[in-house]
DNA sequence: TTCTATTGCGCAATCT
DNA sequence: TAGATTGCGCAATAGA
């Protein structure tokens, strides 16, 4: 992740670079492998090739036995990075369905609860008006109750 | 994406089947490539060896101009698509966290709700009493009114 | 059929 | 030292 960052030449840019030498060099040259020639024109069976003592640590030859080995281990290992790593995609795109799933859940709860608070001030409201009315003797010829009211606090 | 589904081994289940040969053949062996060797070892510079009027279509020879620039362009499309790839990929993981926000956000929401609404539900007992003891005026020793009422819908 | 987009793979450099 | 990651190019093949 880092590596990237911190030593690999930019190469995002990529094709032009490339192009230019695409045909002379079959291709691979700004990144790394220092010691590491295109890999499919990579050690002509006949000799090193690349100038003895030369190279920092070529690990092993590409015969070696246990160049073989490590090589198996290493692709086992990718193998199994690109397994995980595809299974964490596809968890977090689930991740992302069940989370809208819960909202959808959540509005729906909000839309009832709100509901029912308006439902519940309505009442109030016209409760606390018949309060006033018994409160309030009905005298002269004034209308009784004018219970109306706008009872909408939503 | 299909190719998988259509035509390759399964390998999806991945580990055990690959590991079974992994150590036997150097390497690619079960998947494609009718003709392609290795490809590390491949064209060793010097002569074809892969047994002249063999393959079916190499498409090209490997020193082909056309080859080297259908090589280069599918490493450009290579590189555009798995730059989608992780875009999307992480683009998926901030909607996550956009959800857990709008998640916790409606839960605060409900619970403020939910508190209203218990609030308003004890005030309209109450005055549901209030309202009952001033319609009754007290007489007798019977109870005023039978105003009680199970005043709960959650 | 051709061209691009995807995908599995192995390699090598790095990271842990 | 070994396993885990990651960028890369290749080849097969899916898709248009």
């Amino acid at each position: 992740m880092s590596r990237q960052l911190k030593l690999s030449p930019p190469d995002q840019t990529g094709v032009s670079v490339i192009q230019s030498q695409a045909h002379a060099t079959p291709l691979l040259s700004a990144h790394r492998a220092p010691a590491g020639p295109p890999a499919r024109l990579r050690r002509p069976p006949g000799g090193k090739a690349v100038s003895p003592g030369k190279m920092k640590k070529p690990h092993a030859d590409k015969d070696s036995d246990e160049y073989r080995q490590r090589r198996e281990r290493n692709n086992l290992a990718v193998k199994k990075s690109r397994m995980r790593s595809k299974q964490k995609a596809m968890d977090t795109q689930q991740r992302v369905n069940e989370l809208k799933e819960e909202n959808e859940r959540l509005e729906a709860k909000i839309k009832l609860l709100s509901k029912e608070l308006s439902v519940l001030k309505d009442l109030f409201l016209e409760h606390a008006h018949n309060l006033a009315d018994n409160v309030q003797p009905p005298a002269d010829g004034a209308s009784p109750a004018p219970n109306n009211g706008s009872a909408n606090g939503q």
